[in-house]
DNA sequence: CTGGAGTATGGGACTTTGCGGGCA
DNA sequence: CTGCCCGCTTTGTCCCATACTCCA
């Protein structure tokens, strides 16, 4: 039913959507298998495409509107999305040259990386292609004062104007996370990166060199808990800062190696830092970043966008670029040192949007080899969501830009104020703390240095790394390590950190051996939150998963787990939800690697099949493995929230107010807690209600005796039609509610048996087909067209197979297909049906051969008489060879009777068709130069042939005629 | 500042069992 | 005359999710 209502129904979305369609199950949550990976690819590029096409789009409509004004505001927005195209381009540049540097990594990746640098550079081709004059006209100015000011003016008053704001519709919905998605991808890439950088063996002996002797000794790399990690943890924070300055030459490997030498470097380099360090030890280590990407939802960015239009510092991007670029070159001209200073004086100078900024851009990145990337890249997570966040989908077109030249010139400076490493001995400043750092900076920026970029992120944790510690928890454990703010084993402090710091941890990945994880569960307690904010499970599933693998392998190293570990293990995560041990234990042995309703989980065939060689008495847990039992732990333990709103859609707890209409509590208990008064039942008590008619689809019944769970009131309007149509009063109780029967109410459908060849139908004598299950027992479904016939004919009892509706004008029609009748006779009936269908293709193959036939003479009679036409009254010279060439005219342009000829099944027929016409045009010379020749065919000259009934006409000049006889 | 309640709205799901004319 | 085939034409309502506002 579902699915034929979804073939029927016009789709109103398109592109993506039906790219997904097309996709059975991408990824399909545990079963991501190659043709996932495909189809990703696909859905990539119609994404890109749809993007592209959106963009320019927009951007036409803009010019058209608006020609006469360059300095209005759809201009600039014009002019915006010119440079969202430059954004996307720049990101996918960077995942294109960051896999082109891991292009030997694996296998399974680089497929559909591969693809995706296709489908970048076809959008670089596009976007080259571009007329990008156009959408540069209006910010033209590389000063931008002047324009700036008059554009400023204008746009506050529009945006006050148009206070009735338009709602994202789909298409800025579908965008918004095109832009998530690709960002992720970018991110993702970042990562790997860093992650590959962090295996430098000349960097890790390098770090190793520097440190201390005691240090070195005292690190075991057996029985490693995480406060053996302290004193190293301590070294790093203490020996490396955290560097004002980007620098923005070479690789990530040598701005280590820089970072090595100068003792600073960023954040993530830091982080990096420890990484290397770690895995210089022999310690299993990854590297962490929050991907702080693009919001999903277009939205929230759009209300922010002119809710901070009052700001007159934030309204407007292009006044925020012009100033951080005035503000820039005059303030913080000495800060920009050596390399740095001459990138970002060639970005920010072209701020506006021109094309030259691309250029610019790309030289830089192609002639630094990737140096300027990580620039990039790094100030993607903390500058350009917030940029994001703040101002909309428009401003991701500028994200990166600027997110350029604030890092270079504005944050740098700024990180110094509320640099961590400037106070050594500081441990993670107070959330509080923070958020007057924050508010401090907001105030400042919005004195007129840039606000545009991320200023209420700084000091949030970005990047850390984590270590396996195995001498933790029973069975080991991945620790949390953060030299850039000295703390160890600390992930719950993260989330509020992060908070305080306007970051939201949607995604937190781990990076090892270029493979990555998502372990945003060990550092959210509050997945409601962001579970909203986050890209479809699916889809990040399947784009994880292959990296998974990678992640897995590379931290490998399977710890020998008693049966009875997993209890303990249990226990000591403190597993509340019943059911769950026994399942995860299951689950172990049973080597599925999909924990119950965990979508999350995907662990690889792979894996799957290591686990199935090692199974025995002791069952091998693989970190990996036992990760992800922590990991599903803490998803099924998740604290109560405190927002009765958190209950809407909680995937663990459930609000009695806020189920819908179709929804009850069975059983209604236990109560887990209350929330504001209202008492919070487990999610799993929420089930689903349908009338009577719905399960009947799916072939359920309502058991007798059964009242109806839930009786809704039905709308007054129908009931109103309801009675103006059958002005019947009498049901008018059971006509105004509509009952609704749960799970538990059901059993399978009973239909009545067929009996002596009798098909049981319903009061209009037909048969509700919606699934097999709806077949009343004893017959079958015969799907053939105008199989009635044949069951007519034989006279056995069927009934007419409803399947479905179908809408149109207004109404509904019932859509048959098919017959039903019972099971016995299936076989008579199809046999029938051959043999019928035989006998109708027999005669439909009569049919026209008789019509071929009929074409064929009234083409040859028509010859003939043209022919005696012409030799009796034409003047031409050479009439027969018109004749001729008409008769080619007419092959030649398809004539009707020659391909459908050629379409049937019966070449021979044609052959002999066309051998006619050869026969007449073979002839024909022996008379061409007797103008006057009058064809004779006599009776004696004439011979018949009996088989193929065909007469052949001989005139005494040579030429004969074949007529078939009919 | 946060959260609850109420409201507005976009968008998707659901709706649900002919009829008349031409032609063989 | 009968039975079959074809084309007609493209709704309207309700509900849910979400965002926004107001208020405590």
């Amino acid at each position: 039913m579902r699915g034929r209502k979804q073939s029927q129904r016009p789709k109103k979305s398109s592109g993506v959507e039906d790219a997904g369609e097309a996709v059975p199950d991408p990824g399909g949550g545990c079963s991501q298998s190659s043709d996932g990976r495909g189809t990703l690819v696909d859905v990539s590029r119609a994404a890109v495409g749809k993007l592209l096409s959106r963009a320019t789009g927009r951007r036409l409509s803009g010019t058209k509107k608006h020609a006469l004004q360059p300095c209005d505001l759809p201009k600039c927005k014009d002019g915006r999305d010119v440079n969202s195209i430059m954004d996307t381009k720049e990101m996918l540049e960077t995942e294109k040259s960051n896999e082109n540097v891991i292009a030997n990594s694996s296998g399974d990746v680089n497929v559909h990386e591969a693809q995706l640098q296709n489908s970048a550079s076809h959008v670089l081709e596009d976007l080259d292609d571009s007329d990008w004059e156009d959408g540069a006209a209006g910010t033209m100015d590389g000063t931008g004062s002047y324009p700036m000011t008059i554009e400023f003016s204008e746009t506050q008053h529009d945006s006050i104007r148009r206070k009735p704001i338009r709602r994202a519709s789909a298409a800025d919905k579908e965008i918004a996370e095109l832009v998530h998605k690709v960002h992720l991808l970018c991110l993702l890439g970042r990562g790997r990166l860093i992650d590959r950088a962090c295996n430098d063996p000349l960097i890790q002996s390098a770090l190793l060199s520097l440190l201390p002797i005691h240090l070195l000794k005292n690190t075991p790399a057996k029985q490693l808990t995480a406060s053996s990690l302290k004193p190293l943890v301590a070294w790093l924070h203490n020996n490396f800062h955290v560097r004002n300055q980007i620098r923005s030459e070479g690789s990530i490997n040598s701005a280590l190696a820089r970072a090595l030498e100068t003792h600073e470097g960023t954040a993530e380099e830091i982080a990096a830092l420890t990484v290397v360090l770690l895995r210089a030890l022999d310690l299993t280590a990854r590297f962490v970043s929050i991907l702080d990407v693009a919001s999903i939802k277009p939205e929230a960015e759009r209300s922010n966008y002119f809710s901070e239009g009052t700001s007159v510092s934030s309204s407007n991007i292009f006044k925020n670029s012009t100033l951080m670029v005035d503000k820039a070159e005059q303030v913080d001209r000495s800060s920009l040192t050596s390399t740095s200073g001459g990138n970002c004086e060639s970005n920010a100078i072209n701020l506006s949007g021109k094309k030259t900024f691309v250029l610019d851009e790309l030289s830089c990145t192609t002639s630094s080899g990737g140096n300027s990337k990580p620039d990039i890249s790094e100030t993607c997570p903390s500058k350009n969501s917030q940029v994001l966040k703040r101002k909309g989908d428009i401003e991701f077109e500028m994200q990166l830009q600027m997110a350029l030249s604030a890092t270079e010139v504005e944050t740098a400076p700024r990180n110094s104020s509320t640099n961590y490493s400037n106070v050594p001995s500081s441990k993670f400043p107070s959330p509080k703390k923070l958020k007057r750092i924050v508010d401090e900076e907001s105030a400042s920026s919005s004195r007129g240095i840039s606000t545009a970029v991320g200023s209420s992120k700084v000091g949030s944790p970005l990047y850390w790394a984590e270590v396996y510690c195995n001498a933790e928890n029973l069975t080991g454990k991945w620790v949390h390590v953060d030299a850039v703010n000295m703390v160890v084993d600390g992930e719950h402090k993260v989330e509020d950190l992060a908070a305080a710091c306007k970051t939201s941890l949607r995604y937190v990945v781990a990076f090892s051996g270029l493979g990555a994880k998502d372990v945003t569960r060990r550092y959210c307690m509050k997945w409601y939150k962001i579970e909203k904010k986050r890209i479809d499970t699916l889809w990040w599933d399947s784009v994880l998963s292959p990296l998974r693998t990678l992640e897995a392998r590379a931290t490998e190293g399977t710890g020998f787990l008693e049966n009875g570990c997993i209890d303990d293990l249990m226990e000591h995560n403190k597993v509340k939800m019943p059911g769950l041990s026994e399942s995860l234990k299951q689950n172990s042995f049973a080597n599925d690697g999909n924990l119950p309703g965990n979508s999350d989980h995907n662990v690889s065939e792979e894996l799957d099949t290591d686990r199935n060689s090692s199974l025995g008495k002791q069952f091998v847990a693989t970190k990996d493995y036992l990760e992800d039992i922590e990991l599903e732990t803490r998803a099924l333990t998740e604290p109560l929230p405190t927002n009765q709103q958190a209950y809407k859609n909680h995937r663990l707890y459930a609000l009695e107010k806020w189920l819908t209409k179709y929804q009850t509590l069975h059983p209604k208990g236990p109560v887990l807690g209350f929330c504001s008064g209202h008492p919070v039942y487990p999610r799993t008590c929420v089930q689903m209600l349908q009338t009577k008619q719905k399960w009947l689809r799916e072939g359920l019944q309502v058991k007798s005796n059964e009242l109806p769970a839930k009786e809704l009131k039905r709308s007054l309007k129908k009931i109103k039609v309801q009675e103006s149509e059958t002005d019947d009063f009498d049901q008018g109780d059971s006509q105004g509610v509509i009952q609704l029967y749960g799970k538990w109410q059901l059993e399978p459908l009973q239909l009545p048996r067929a009996i002596n060849g009798v098909v049981p139908k319903n009061e209009r004598g037909q048969v509700d087909v919606w699934s097999e299950k709806c077949l009343p027992p004893g017959t079958v479904h015969i799907r053939l067209p105008r199989v009635f016939n044949v069951a007519k004919k034989l006279e056995i009892d069927y009934a007419p197979a409803m399947v479905g509706f179908e809408f149109r004008n207004g109404r509904s029609y019932p859509i048959y297909d098919g017959i039903v009748v019972c099971s016995k006779f299936k076989r008579v009936i199809l046999e029938a049906y051959a043999e019928e269908s035989e006998r109708r293709e027999a005669e439909e193959r009569r049919q026209r051969e008789k019509q071929a036939i009929s074409r064929w003479y009234q083409l040859l009679s028509s010859i003939l008489t043209r022919q005696r036409l012409n030799s009796r009254y034409g003047d031409d010279e050479n009439p027969s060879q018109q004749v001729v060439t008409e008769i080619r005219g007419t092959n030649d342009k398809g004539n009707v009777d020659i391909p459908s000829c050629k379409d049937d099944t019966e070449p021979v027929e044609c052959q002999l068709q066309q051998n006619n016409v050869s026969n007449a045009n073979m002839d024909a010379p022996s008379f061409v130069n007797e103008e006057d020749h009058k064809h004779v065919f006599l009776l004696e000259d004439q011979t018949f042939d009996e088989k193929s009934l065909v007469v052949t006409k001989r005139c005494h000049c040579g030429f004969s005629v074949q007529v078939e006889e009919l």
